[in-house]
DNA sequence: CGGCATCCACATGGATACTG
DNA sequence: CAGTATCCATGTGGATGCCG
């Protein structure tokens, strides 16, 4: 078990203090409603826009779209781009650690369809 | 075992009308504070009685530990065993389908420790 | 276009006290 | 021992509307 002592970037006091910190802290950063949908989508597509991933995402309005991106920004697992055009994008794309998610989120949708299947 | 038709089903009703509803669905099921926690435990060390439990997992309260238990047991991921001792015992395992979670938990568990080293 | 500001409803976390 | 019952604080989801 690693010491929490350390650096404080996982977001959450509670991630500080006990060592089942690695597991309990994954399941704080992606266990929100869209946050593993919108890096499942980033994973499968790469880099996309903010319009590309709220029409791809037909549930998910705009407002909650972007609170999702904003924190996933805020704790790195995916970047930001302004694009200059006319009108503008933006777009947004995974991060070297939101890469590496790539096994949770792969296990989660694999181990999710059979539990809806059963 | 269980279907997803019923509004119980999979837990939350935002799972029954997308196509992203395994990896959400997965996320809702686990993404809790203590549950990836527990079944992590459980993984380990096999069958654990409620004071067992709560000792390994030192920062839970007992009214936590209880919950999350209780949640868990609802969604088929847990068994709750009584066993006739004096004083009688409550022995916690894994369903098959918390069983399955194995993989999942491990890359949680791979990327969670990543993730807080950086 | 890609947001942000509000406001609200409900889910979740948790401390404390009590019980069969 | 293994919970339940309260009560409360905070987190999270979401609808609506405005704005550069």
């Amino acid at each position: 078990m690693h010491s929490a002592t350390e650096d404080e970037g996982c977001v959450a006091a509670w991630c500080a203090d006990d060592e089942w910190c690695s597991v309990t802290c994954t399941a704080h950063l992606i266990g929100r409603k869209w946050h593993p949908v919108i890096v499942h989508r980033l994973l499968e597509n790469g880099p996309l826009g903010f319009s590309a991933l709220n029409d791809e995402i037909e549930t998910i309005s705009s407002t909650m779209l972007s609170n999702s991106l904003e924190d996933l920004e805020e704790k790195e697992l995916v970047n930001r781009a302004i694009i200059n055009e006319k009108p503008f994008r933006v777009e947004y794309s995974l991060t070297e650690q939101g890469t590496a998610l790539e096994p949770v989120i792969e296990a989660m949708d694999a181990w999710g369809e059979g539990y809806l299947r059963s």
